[in-house]
DNA sequence: GTATTCGTCAATGTATACATAAAGAGATGC
DNA sequence: GCATCTCTTTATGTATACATTGACGAATAC
């Protein structure tokens, strides 16, 4: 499970949370609009701690704050996902280059090897939602061994929003057998600490999966999810 | 001059640009504390939108809100730095294999080169200012060039969070001669098509500015600016 | 019928009053 | 003297009342 308790003191960050997550489920879809009052409403709070987490989302990109014609909740077109593809190719691969220059030991390693073990298990299960889960936490584990606080949090940005385009996709793609052998090779590569080949396996590994996205994605049509 | 008019219409705005503004020049020094209704008087207005606007300034990484205890306005220390530049070296590098791929005409790349030309003037003149506009100018440009909304509003997010530094570092660093040239050799690559050799070219160029930078900051003991 | 203007109204933006809760001072016990 | 507990203080978090503004529609002119 990926998903921390989302202990909530204020309502403001409770607000946040909330709203995340009727993002994600799609009780709020895509390109629907609200306005502040409504959704006060309906999370049980006045405007103000709405707004201020509207805000929030805005700034992590999730909502279109648009004065007077309500929230939007931003659609993702397959542009979007080129655009945040190409950044997570990027900022994840330096993650990979620098965990394997940080010389990290077996032991600290042990939780990235283990999720790599998960997806072999989920894979021969035909169980996809397991996989990716354990891919899921792959990338998490990689980009904090990565060590660079900002591209956690970018990193993190950018995940939620192609978070639902994941969701709507997972069932559609080829089986990722191939994504296995590309983990493998690359933990192998932070083992022993050779920066240049975790990155560059990185880079292809994720370059190759948004091209299989973007294909999928035109092929049904996805415009805007 | 790259500031755009801020053209601000609520207060909210407004705080933000004058926050901005006040942080960039000094006027709250890095690692200050600040209480809300301090702010909002010295601003004029009412603790609500300057509420709104640290929340935006937070996004944006600049501030800390840490209730009770005033918002910090955030210090950087060689490691943020560290941490800044290795994204940007990535970002830009990726908007510069772009701008390579998409295939620009002389026309449209001629901001580019202009830039480039600035520089070398500003560079025979010995004009430190001159250049360092020149070069962000460069810089902003090979960004747009990239095509990449988010990686311009993500490279534009981190270079204000080095802005404090880059005004200090700017008139102790090295004459960068050496820095036109790489200019010079990214733009022929993208006028090329070259996407590969304008990544590296680029990614090489950033890596050096970072070394040099980082070890400026130690040699005078800049630990927090 | 169409375009332009003006008025109305609803949604946002702002101020303010109030509730809450954390930090610190002071007192009290040992 | 030190620690702990409580009380006070004060900054933040939230609700609400009010101001502002821009969208939409009705009305009028052509």
């Amino acid at each position: 499970m990926m998903t921390s308790a989302p202990k909530t003191q204020s309502s403001s960050a409770a607000a946040v949370e909330q709203l995340r997550s009727q993002i994600f489920t799609g009780k709020l879809g895509a390109g629907t609009d609200h306005l502040e009052s409504e959704l006060a409403e309906a999370l049980g709070m006045s405007r103000t701690p709405v707004r201020e987490a509207l805000l929030v989302l805005e700034g992590q990109g999730l909502v279109d704050v648009r004065p007077r014609k309500g929230v939007r909740i931003k659609p993702l077109s397959p542009a979007d996902m080129t655009e945040i593809y190409d950044i997570l190719t990027e900022l994840e691969s330096l993650a990979a280059a620098n965990a394997a220059r940080a010389g990290y030991s077996d032991t600290e390693l042990s939780r990235l090897s283990v999720t790599v073990d998960e997806m072999d298990r989920a894979l021969r299960q035909n169980d996809l939602d397991a996989w990716a889960q354990a891919d899921d936490a792959f990338h998490h584990e990689l980009v904090r061994l990565g060590n660079n606080s900002r591209v956690q949090s970018i990193v993190g940005m950018l995940s939620d929003q192609v978070r639902r385009a994941r969701l709507v996709t997972l069932h559609m793609r080829p089986l990722p057998t191939r994504s296995n052998e590309d983990h493998r090779k690359l933990l192998a590569a932070i083992r022993q600490g050779d920066a240049k080949t975790a990155h560059r396996m990185h880079h292809v590994h994720r370059t190759a999966a948004k091209e299989m996205l973007i294909q999928l994605l035109r092929k049904h049509h996805l415009n805007s999810l």
